[in-house]
DNA sequence: TGCCAGGCCGGGT
DNA sequence: ACCCGGCATGGC
């Protein structure tokens, strides 16, 4: 991984420690978390994933015979809970017709395929199916999100306008397509983001990243 | 009290 | 190909 985004990653490591993200969880509880953190705070979509465990129903047979208004009233915290239920429900739909029902099998789809496919699901777009992808499946697919697109840019490293595929392109050119460390880079820019660099202003004051050279690839 | 959080969709230009 | 309003709760 040449400058700079190799230097980029090596002084959010330096300065934040191995984040291991996700750790502990199953691929289907990651799947769902994805879709319910959509522009929502984790420690909303804790409390509904809290909620579905207790009634028993994290697992996909349990959301499939859950009916969505009630499904929906389970993940009210989680915010947009109508469009969501919706879209659960829209996942599990596809996962049992394509494939039998089994995350094991979807995830052993070539990851450009499962890209697509997912991106077919109402409610999953570029951001949460990488995030599907990546952290509950092990695919080398970066996440861009809003702290990585806002850190990149306040860097240099990428012009205002730059679109998704535009910012996934640079990690997939320059990172090696390792899911480990994609993984620690965005979970890294995550933290940093939360950290330093989180509201509009002119600039983080006391960002670990504020030396960083500036210029584009 | 108002603003915002690890987006996405559908309709309009 | 972009732009925008709508979707909704909980925390500071």
């Amino acid at each position: 991984m040449p400058t700079p985004l190799r230097r980029f990653y090596r002084a959010l490591l330096a300065r934040f420690g191995p984040q291991h993200w996700w750790p502990g969880e199953t691929p289907f509880e990651i799947v769902v978390g994805a879709i319910l953190t959509q522009n929502t705070s984790w420690t909303n979509v804790e409390k509904a994933m809290a909620r579905l465990k207790a009634a028993a129903v994290l697992s996909v047979e349990g959301l499939e015979t859950t009916a969505e208004p009630q499904l929906a009233e389970l993940i009210r915290s989680s915010g947009y809970y109508h469009q969501k239920a919706r879209n659960l429900k829209a996942f599990l739909t596809y996962l049992r017709r394509e494939h039998g029902g089994s995350l094991d099998r979807m995830f052993a789809l070539p990851t450009p395929r499962l890209r697509r496919e997912l991106l077919q699901i109402r409610g999953i777009g570029e951001e949460t199916a990488d995030s599907i992808l990546l952290y509950g499946g092990g695919h080398a697919s970066f996440v861009v999100d809003a702290y990585t697109r806002r850190i990149l840019e306040r860097h240099s490293l990428i012009e205002g306008n730059a679109s998704y595929q535009d910012i996934q392109e640079l990690f997939h050119r320059r990172v090696p397509p390792d899911a480990q460390v994609y993984n620690e880079f965005h979970a890294l820019l995550v933290e940093a983001g939360k950290r330093h660099c989180l509201r509009a202003g002119p600039r983080c004051a006391g960002c670990p990243l504020e030396r960083f050279p500036h210029g584009a690839e």
